[in-house]
DNA sequence: GTTTTGTCTGTGACTAGGTCACAGACTGCT
DNA sequence: AGCAGTCTGTGACCTAGTCACAGACAAAAC
């Protein structure tokens, strides 16, 4: 049973019907799952359908080659769409989903989640909704990865990890695995956007110094 | 109304409940679309789920520089995945859908869908898997695309689209849409095909003439 | 039949990106 | 201080994408 009144934390839940609530709260667990936890992946499927509360997860596809490309990150108050895409319909993924902090999370086993999609219309409309909009993002990284220069890639994904902070602790490596690319790639590119006093490089992290210039090269025609 | 007993050409509906069949036949179009009639693409959302019944339709995202790539196609006894997202997420997508054949297809209003939705577990399950397999399809996309090398992927798609027949009636600007790169690529991987003996090409269609050469190929490392 | 028009294909030169091999440089540990 | 493991830099080379333009072919127009 969930220990509290988590359901509040998601908007598209909050009209949940009352008794369609109850079995929920009681049949569902809220889980902590700590950093560098692997969620699910090729070979073992989510048992149940995950709604996080806190953290980050990310879903990365890896290739035999050893290459990786990070698909989605999901975070608080969403939930993730291959997990879902699981469990409605009963398929395996070769993505893998890894927590990147620790999280915690709410997990639904599947009986509760195929009763609540026949019998809420608030729920389904939530698991679609946030389903859509998944899709919706990795037709963004197919014409990324088919399309777009790694330059304007690269500098799109800068602004996006840094944040506020404008701080990112990453390896060139782990770069390149955001972008599907290779590392010497990265660090070409970093090199030059230090050399245009848009950042600074120490090893492990990069400090954004001039996000105007990122901004520009990342909205690039 | 429907005209026949389409429901037996699907597999996956053929256990579907008497009194859930009834309304479905009742309130669903058997729709004819000439070929090349765009089914649905940017700015202009599906009005209905569709079901194939004959023909295949592609599709496909098109970048603001014009380049394209194919996504993958729907074919008789299945659905489009992304007119199902569109629907159940009341979201739009950037990708288009074509008609590559003339296609009959049976269209199910909105409201029917969510109703059958709700009340049938067959036709979710039915929807569900149909939408797992693209996604499934959609990865493999990212994958090719961030992964592969061309002449790898080209030599895959010549088998693909050759069919037993192995006459391919595609123009290299085609092909090239195919797997989202540049028309002169194409044309230099299929000379160097040619040069193997693999193919034979002449204006607006590619003839296999060795198979195993491609296939070789296409199983690469 | 010939000309015109539009589409399709071929090619060279160049840029961007990915691969390979290896050299240093920076931790953290002993 | 010495050492192992990781992270970064770099040159050489190959593959893929871009640009510009030249022919080749097919169907329609004359």
């Amino acid at each position: 049973m969930a220990s509290a009144d988590w359901i509040s934390s998601f908007p598209g839940l909050r009209k949940l019907e009352p008794d369609v609530a109850k079995p929920l709260i009681e049949t569902s667990n809220v889980v902590h799952l700590s950093a560098g936890t692997r969620i699910f992946g090729p070979g073992h499927a989510p048992e149940a359908y995950l709604l996080l509360l806190q953290g980050t997860v990310r879903v990365q596809q890896v290739s035999e080659t050893g290459r990786e490309i990070v698909l989605y990150r999901v975070s608080a108050g969403e939930s993730c769409a291959l997990t879902t895409a699981c469990l409605m319909g009963y398929e395996e993924y070769q993505a893998e989903g890894i927590a990147e902090t620790d999280v915690d999370a709410v997990a639904i086993p599947r009986a509760t989640f195929d009763e609540l999609i026949a019998t809420s219309a608030t729920f389904r409309r939530f698991v679609f909704t946030a389903f859509s909009v998944r899709i919706t993002n990795l037709l963004r990284v197919i014409e990324d990865v088919a399309f777009a220069r790694v330059d304007v890639r690269l500098a799109q994904r800068l602004l996006q990890l840094g944040g506020d902070a404008r701080h990112i602790e990453l390896t060139h490596q782990a770069l390149a695995a955001e972008l599907g690319t290779a590392r010497e790639v990265i660090s070409r590119q970093l090199n030059e956007f230090q050399r245009r006093g848009w950042i600074a490089t120490s090893r492990g992290a990069i400090d954004v110094l001039n996000a105007d210039g990122l901004r520009k090269l990342a909205s690039a025609p």
